[in-house]
DNA sequence: TCGCACATGTAACGTGTTACATGATTAG
DNA sequence: CTAATCATGTAACACGTTACATGTGCGA
């Protein structure tokens, strides 16, 4: 799954400007699996209209930036959905607190610990993110999706909270020491 | 976290050769949140030879190709843990499963259906594989982690199994259809 | 006998990020 | 008055994957 495929699946449901695909895929629907930015999406519109897959209308704004809408063609719902035939490839998954983790033993525990808690912070910031998003007026699979990354995410939030104590237990205690 | 960083990160626990860095982050216990191919492996374990932060020494086998050991230096070992004082970059996760599950409406049900049970056999063979793991003998952070992984995986499993069919049940009821 | 495991390495290629350039409006 | 939001786009760069090149021994 590449840039070219999520604008195309975002556009799938109605046209939109590259700014605003960019916003979906970092802080909409899209955003528990997926991420891109405008150093990728432009660029990838640009080939999409190219091949025929989209096209794109300019709409001027007073005040503001003029926009260039996108809209999907059928040749390009063709080609999406033609792709999700084809089969999945697997997921992948990188976690720098993991990495992190596997060396605690090594690192002073105030150190330990502040990660722990900002990792804390980061996934309930976002699992409070899907949750707003749930409240909206979704289609069934749109839902699906968002109930599994719920799911996933409350999990981990479980998991740290239950078991950060263990990790700072195995690290350096240092007397007095600042975590940077 | 790039490729540098985990030949770093293997080498702290002991000499190994590039070959079977590849092998620990693909089937090992770095496996859960990282991977690496021979391509992105032997040049970093060259770069890093060049900067001093490892030394090798190629050992001769009989009937079988040389193997190259490579080692932590001292600065190799201060430069990784430093490291891991910085701020921890945000986790990425892409998952085309939820791509296809976003399109699941618009797709065959028996389709639908065969990625959902292939995904739980990943996810089952990908667990498997972190029980293995946890049979060995492990450092206690080593446990962590993988206790972390499997507890997520074990829910990911738990997840689809229980509500496979709210997103079967959403697809196109065909007739008589084939899936590929 | 076929293919896998062992073992290292390079080159071409794809793909995406970061930083830059530009500029008005609006909310705090 | 400062920062963020809206809005598009490019260029340099970083990073990693895939495929290729090479070759032996062992198990099914």
């Amino acid at each position: 799954m590449n840039v070219r495929t999520i604008c195309l699946a975002i556009l799938f449901d109605g046209e939109t400007t590259g700014y605003d695909i960019r916003k979906q895929s970092t802080e909409g629907e899209y955003a528990y699996f997926v991420e891109a930015s405008y150093g990728s999406i432009y660029p990838a519109l640009a080939k999409l209209e190219q091949d025929g897959l989209v096209t794109s209308r300019v709409e001027e704004q007073k005040g503001r930036p003029a926009r260039k809408v996108y809209s999907i063609t059928e040749t390009g719902r063709r080609v999406l959905l033609d792709s999700l035939f084809e089969p999945l490839v697997d997921d992948s998954y990188r976690c720098e607190f993991l990495l992190f983790a596997r060396f605690a033993s090594e690192l002073p525990a105030a150190l330990v610990e502040k990660r722990i808690a900002e990792r804390i912070c980061a996934v309930e910031a976002h699992v409070s993110n899907l949750e707003e998003l749930e409240e909206r007026d979704l289609k069934p699979t749109e839902r699906w999706i968002l109930d599994y990354g719920l799911a996933s995410l409350r999990q981990h939030r479980k998991y740290l909270i239950e078991h950060k104590d263990e990790l700072v237990a195995l690290a350096q205690p240092e007397a007095a020491q600042a975590a940077q």
